[in-house]
DNA sequence: TTGTAAGCGTTATCAG
DNA sequence: CTGATAACGCTTACAA
């Protein structure tokens, strides 16, 4: 493929080559290749054709050692097992595929021996050391400080977290206020009084969940101290709404800050025979949501957009400070009506 | 942070920054960090000293212009929303970290408009560009010859995925005949002989775990023609499954292609009243299948194991050729004997 | 418009 | 063990 008739067979191409097969200088292909109507259109051909007839691709790590790509942006998802991030990272990189930019995903954590994930400096650093003009930030990353300072110049925009106080970077993420709302609205225009929340352990998103909680709570003069310590797991949603339907009072409708704890509060539900009088919700409406042997209400915090907002705020120049992408709630089965 | 007192305070400190501070040459900075032990102690202190007080790293882009680099190999996955892969992913990981290599993950795939996804051959080239020793692939990538271009000499290994015909890549993978064995042999023992099947379509994997089934039945005496055409989604399996339910002589037992599919099938059994008398199998053991409202039985491929592997055989110089990780079953409640 | 030359930060070569 | 000097492939002033 890239033999030049001159013997150098299996090297790969470079710009050299092209030009000496073009009869040109150097510069002028690689001017042909960064802005191509800045050349004269007969050398150009020639040049795009000795490039074809090469197999040439200009070397992205070449450029990158001599500064800011303008180009290519980097992404570092927080873990790469969770799919509500991996649905933000697809559609940044759509959305940055549509611009014209490249973008390169890595994951930020290296899953080491303790459940306490710790930041891949080695890879975060190879990625800033490719002088992106941007890095989007899927999740909450263990230290965001050791990121900032890696990525050198570039622009920062956090999707699907919380902002980081050391701040600088704009954010993008879902509004769990809304979300939690739509969730009370919906249980109370069932019937439901006493409503109950799971969650609110393992990070700001879920403190944050249960605070919105609360909150929508309040606006419907509801009572919003059942709220039982749980993290993102079906087991701990399990064990919190055990906890909740043991109580004096038990709530007849339980919202858990995730569809996969939601599950496990089912499966509370169902061991006390309460199925079918319980009201159950989860958030994020991932596929666990849909499945026929779930059927499980829940918010849509719609990835897809939070993703490409991610990727169009850091494309714009303007920093909008925080972005919050409005929620939908996709009722099915498992929120009953109160008395069911 | 990179002040060397002498105003050049903003700018990131480079090797020759390191050499002047130390007294000393570049090169024998550079010396100092890929072989500290070729140094004489107080130069190496003191050039470790300088580096630390200036902050400063080498620069990993710079050092990928030069050639292979040993320290350094890709990882590509096929899907990143695929938990499969995901598990693969982070094993490889950690074990090329255990091995003193940096692992940089990206995704191969950009997922597009049409349902057929398209190889981001941008991402890929960059990888390639970055010159790295090796490349671990997990899941089918879809132009695998453009990728195997796109890197040069790296070494590659395919991992979770079938050989590709281009071959000169050893391949890591679950031994999906021992697999479907297992499976076989376990609803044998519980007294099923219509045993079906759920899957074949799809790819590769799919009509690979068919093909199984089908031996294992036969290693049994028994009927292999309960086949019914599935991908891997849960809409597919609960069609498929349907097909077989319906049919004059329908089986007491299903096997799915994978453990989406086999909710699916689940959901069938469940619509014709049949929940608790036709046992129900699934396959990767995902999350899923370890759900309360799930209990899948399902066979577990062991996918840590599979991406560890494949780390290993990257890092020894040897080919394998094809290398078959053992599976084993993980039986819960969904495969009920025969006339339960 | 085109060509020349000087970098970008590192590694490799080859003299001392 | 040390230190110039030349790559690596591309970009970018600066000339012509």
């Amino acid at each position: 493929m890239a033999d030049d008739g001159t013997g150098t067979a299996l090297r790969r191409p470079t710009m050299r080559d092209v030009a000496e097969r073009a009869g040109v200088s150097k510069s002028l292909v690689s001017l042909a290749f960064s802005s191509p109507d800045a050349v004269s259109p007969q050398r150009l051909a020639r040049i795009l054709d000795a490039a074809e007839a090469l197999g040439f691709r200009p070397n992205r790590v070449a450029r990158s050692l001599n500064g800011l790509r303008d180009d290519f942006v980097g992404i570092l998802v927080a873990d790469s097992r969770n799919p509500v991030f991996a649905e933000v990272v697809d559609a940044a990189r759509v959305a940055l595929s549509a611009g014209g930019r490249l973008g390169l995903m890595t994951s930020a954590v290296l899953p080491g021996s303790p459940s306490r994930p710790e930041l891949d400096l080695e890879a975060v650093a190879m990625l800033g050391d490719l002088q992106p003009s941007g890095l989007i930030v899927v999740g909450s990353v263990p230290s965001m400080d050791r990121v900032v300072e890696a990525m050198g110049p570039a622009r920062i925009v956090i999707a699907s977290a919380r902002p980081e106080r050391l701040a600088g970077a704009a954010t993008v993420r879902g509004d769990d206020e809304v979300g939690l709302r739509l969730v009370v609205d919906h249980l109370a225009s069932l019937g439901h009084r006493r409503i109950g929340h799971v969650g609110g352990a393992g990070g700001r998103v879920a403190s944050g969940r249960a605070a919105a909680f609360a909150a929508a709570m309040g606006e419907h003069g509801l009572d919003a101290s059942r709220i039982a310590e749980s993290d993102f797991s079906e087991a701990a949603g399990f064990r919190a709404a055990g906890e909740l339907l043991d109580r004096a009072e038990p709530p007849t409708a339980i919202t858990a800050v995730n569809d996969l704890a939601a599950i496990g509060v089912t499966a509370a539900v169902r061991q006390r025979g309460l199925t079918g009088s319980v009201a159950v919700t989860g958030y994020d409406n991932t596929y666990l949501a849909a499945l026929g042997a779930v059927e499980l209400t829940s918010v849509d915090p719609d990835n897809a957009t939070i993703g490409r907002r991610a990727a169009e705020v850091l494309l714009s120049d303007e920093d909008p400070g925080e972005v919050l992408v409005a929620p939908t709630l996709r009722v099915r089965a498992s929120s009953v009506p109160l008395g069911a």
